[in-house]
DNA sequence: GAGTCCCAACTTGCACCGCTAGTTTTAGGA
DNA sequence: TCCTAAAACTAGCGGTGCAAGTTGGGACTC
């Protein structure tokens, strides 16, 4: 089949397939053949669109980086922004877990993380942090989420009581974190981003100054 | 060449090379023929030792979470504690930035993964926390850590100036980042951390009760 | 309208991958 | 002394990312 009348690929088609993809099947799966398949052509064509196979994931992951809310940033009291950044940050990734280890590499030249990136540094200057420490509440942030959305603490535990009972004294109720493992990842994340918004408020405050009293927050976080 | 007189390979040695392998050449370029080569050997003969490549990557991981230090908990106030662990983690992870991708996934089977989730549940509940908390403190501990082993928030940008300016008006100076890079990811890592045992012990008081004055800490932390 | 060039699909194929099966010889236990 | 299990091997299957060259339609230019 040379050239046909319509294309019948994009770099749209593609990254949405590639998607679906590694949404359903997970990393391991996803291969460009497997994909050119499902867009019904044949392996090699994807490579009128897209230099390499890494491409096409830095292209799938930074349509995830872009569903991210920055629009806080600017508007609301900084510890504020950064509950809800850290909320909609965490749910993006949690939404497609199988390209968050591609995700978690670095933003490189991915334009929506430079670009989140940049909302959340400029944000956080404009609240009155110094650049270095705005630089480093960003990436630390960054640590926290991908950490939370890659690494579950719960996955991977088996199944059987007994396993853990002899060898780990404290670990008896372990096998049961299988089961709960969405509740534990949930309430874990909630209780580390209080946390650190409550104890960076401790900093700002011995760095920069005092800091308003936050109004009551209404959200359900 | 049949079975030989002495045995070539031992799990010891293999885990050994693997790691120097991956440690040199990245995960991507570790592979079972590349590993066999360099323990002067043929492949499959790896196979007589480990099921799968993946239990010789749960090997590597293994050996290095075991040399993360728990000692503290239940010597020392469990702040205080807290903080040892998260930099000799940070540490024994950042040493062998490599593997992290594969550790981050979780504790599994792998032992010395549990050893440590044992010691530190157990010496947070000793101190006082509710066994639901604790569960969570050493997940988002977990979280961070891996994270920030993982994801260098530094690492993948680009080195050319203008590329940051135009697009995105507040990261003029992130083309920096490469060359600080080790130094923004330490310095972030040190902030959230500290952020986060300052969070925690206001939880703490909430949920549990005073806690006493820490003595002048003389460590370099 | 004819000629030309480009583009987006194709086929072929290389070097590598994880892993299985079956073989051979040795080591060590009954 | 015999038998079994162990630890290396070779051969090979089905898969991978991707490079190279081919083909023919679409869209310009003269």
């Amino acid at each position: 089949m040379p050239r046909p009348r319509q294309a019948l690929l994009s770099r749209e088609r593609i990254v949405e397939a590639a998607a679906a993809l590694i949404d359903s099947e997970g990393l391991d799966a996803f291969s460009t053949r497997r994909l050119a398949a499902a867009l019904g052509v044949r392996g090699p064509s994807l490579y009128n669109h897209f230099a390499t196979k890494d491409e096409i994931l830095d292209a799938v992951a930074d349509s995830i980086t872009g569903q991210v809310d920055v629009s806080y940033f600017g508007e609301v009291d900084w510890r504020e922004a950064l509950r809800r950044w850290g909320h909609s940050y965490r749910a993006a990734l949690a939404a497609h877990p199988n390209i968050v280890p591609h995700l978690a590499r670095g933003p490189g030249r991915r334009p929506a993380a430079l670009a989140m990136a940049d909302a959340v540094y400029g944000g956080l200057v404009a609240a009155g942090w110094p650049p270095a420490r705005a630089t480093h509440i960003g990436a630390l942030m960054r640590y926290f989420v991908t950490g939370s959305a890659l690494g579950s603490f719960a996955r991977g535990f088996v199944e059987d009581p007994g396993l853990y009972a002899d060898q780990y004294p404290h670990l008896s109720q372990a096998h049961r974190l299988a089961e709960h493992q969405q509740r534990v990842d949930e309430g874990a994340f909630a209780l580390g981003l209080e946390a650190l918004i409550d104890g960076l408020s401790h900093t700002y405050e011995r760095v920069v100054g005092p800091l308003p009293p936050l109004p009551p927050t209404e959200s359900a976080y």
